[in-house]
DNA sequence: AATGAATGAGGTTTCATTCAT
DNA sequence: AATGAATGAAACCTCATTCAT
């Protein structure tokens, strides 16, 4: 790939990632177009839909909860704190841009995008929940299949507010789950 | 308010409920019309905009909440199970009609048109909560405002997907979040 | 159907038949909004695709030259006469507006929205080709299905200039082809 | 010209003919491009618009059409078979590729791309028309400027299908055509 | 000379809301 | 009071052509 191709790609997805965030990812993809300034042309050459485009920075995305679940399970520490640090890691970054997240529990993003990274994910949390229930400090009826359906429930939260406009704590909701799960 | 407005306006809304459940809140409101048997014209003389429209849902869906409960204050029993209890129920009630409590999370509803049953919902959770803790059955630190963060959750995870399509488990999401509750 | 859409519907047609005169059917339907002095939105209540509108143009057209054919049968006069006076007059209608056909043969309109005329301008035809075969002056070859070619050829004549950029001559090519249809 | 120009030259035609008879001339200019394994520039730069690139086909293609006119005249046989050989020749051969000629009639390519065959070729058929009528085989009346018509009216036929999805019989009409023109 | 990335005008269609009937 | 026709701003996406590499 050329240098200038590369580097719009890149800036592409930077202004991609930034416009959804703040405007959600109804925003139009002209908005997304103008401030990678760049013409929507570009971008469709780049991404051949929006949905390919959201599913490039939910791609990303798991690549990074991935990369964070590998150094927990390398790292070989204590297994709850393995299993409880991973999702508190990729909750943190998970928050910083929270509509992205959103759009894949919506729809608007395909889950087959992630397919790649999920797996991965799912492996390696799946290594990381046995180590913990091995070492009895997860409850044995956790499955790996629980991981998406709490951080599903974790991410929306991030996306909502409270009747009175303030954030909702969803860590305080993380460490309800986790406590939850947590045995001994 | 003449007989017949009473009535359209009842079937407006049990049309929209009908028609947000199956297509999702962005259904068009001539949807709503049509199978209310009502022009646009006259869904909007009744509700001033699409949001005031879901807002009345909302408020209907809080009233239903509310009195839940209210009926487990009343019936003064087991002080885990009313907590626990009401809960569950209005998550029961809440699934019957995702879409529209994604509506209010995603903020096309607004809080506002839910304040009043909302209002007398919180007090009925705190007074619920507060006997729990003094039963000892409920954590210490729990507030009356971790119930719509807990109920945020819940409400998204029944909303989704898992990767493979097959439904998210809201149930027990709600199960590790009330293991996470209860002490004793 | 009210007095105002009705009116309306009949300038959308109107202004779109003038509009893909002028402009040929690749002209925007917004253009054929502002001659209608109407909103697009307009347009697309009353013709769902802008195929669509095509559609009832062309079935317009066909009703026409059905009763044309109808016209001819019911004359019962010189049966030569019939069949080519007939070809003659539909001939000179489709003159009036060559885009419009062309659209159908081009794939633009769809045969299925003429279905209805054509059956009948069929019907006709196959009438007045029997008749003219019965009195010796068609030759005994000639079917119906000859009929949508000849018009074809006809047609695509009038759309097109010689290299020069004066127009093609049709009526001397519908001349040649009845020279050869002729017996006798 | 360098030869890995001409070699590119060539290139692109012969994709952009196989491209536009399999897709039609609406095709992008990067499918030619990607058939011919070339970049858009480079096709750009042999060709400055579409339009010229069509313009060249069809100039080889009346290159063609002249080439079998000439051969008739040199054989100098039957002066019908001279004359209506020659037109079914060129007709099977537009057949091979039939939205090319299309592009012609409808001002997609210019007259002027093919002005300079063009005329070899009138000048031809005039000639073949003369002997013919001189013969007495070929009506009186016709002129060498019906011929492209007839070949317009033809050549829309290859290109249209039946209200069922048939292609129409351009050969039929050709016939009937010049049934219309033999005399004696 | 060749490449292919970038451009951006323009196309069709949807839908919340207004307003004539 | 009720109707539903009309509005028009967006949205997504395509492609002939230009221009940096």
């Amino acid at each position: 790939m050329r240098a200038d191709a590369q580097r719009n790609r890149d800036r592409i997805l930077v202004a991609a990632k930034a416009v959804f965030a703040e405007q959600g990812t109804e925003a139009p993809m002209e908005e997304v177009g103008r401030i990678a300034d760049v013409g929507v042309g570009t971008l469709y050459r780049h991404f051949p839909t929006k949905r390919a485009l959201l599913g490039e920075l939910l791609a990303e995305r798991f690549r990074l909860f991935h990369s964070e679940a590998a150094r927990a399970l390398e790292s070989e520490g204590d297994p709850w704190e393995a299993f409880a640090g991973t999702l508190w890691r990729n909750a943190e970054s998970a928050a910083l841009d929270v509509g992205l997240q959103d759009a894949l529990f919506r729809g608007e993003g395909s889950w087959e995008s992630v397919a790649e990274p999920l797996a991965a994910l799912s492996e390696a949390m799946a290594e990381i929940i046995r180590r913990g229930q091995e070492a009895g400090v997860i409850r044995e009826d956790l499955t790996v299949s629980d991981i998406p359906m709490m951080m599903c429930g974790v991410s929306s939260i991030m996306a909502n507010t409270h009747p009175d406009g303030t954030p909702m704590d969803w860590r305080r909701h993380l460490e309800l789950l986790l406590d939850g799960v947590k045995t001994g």
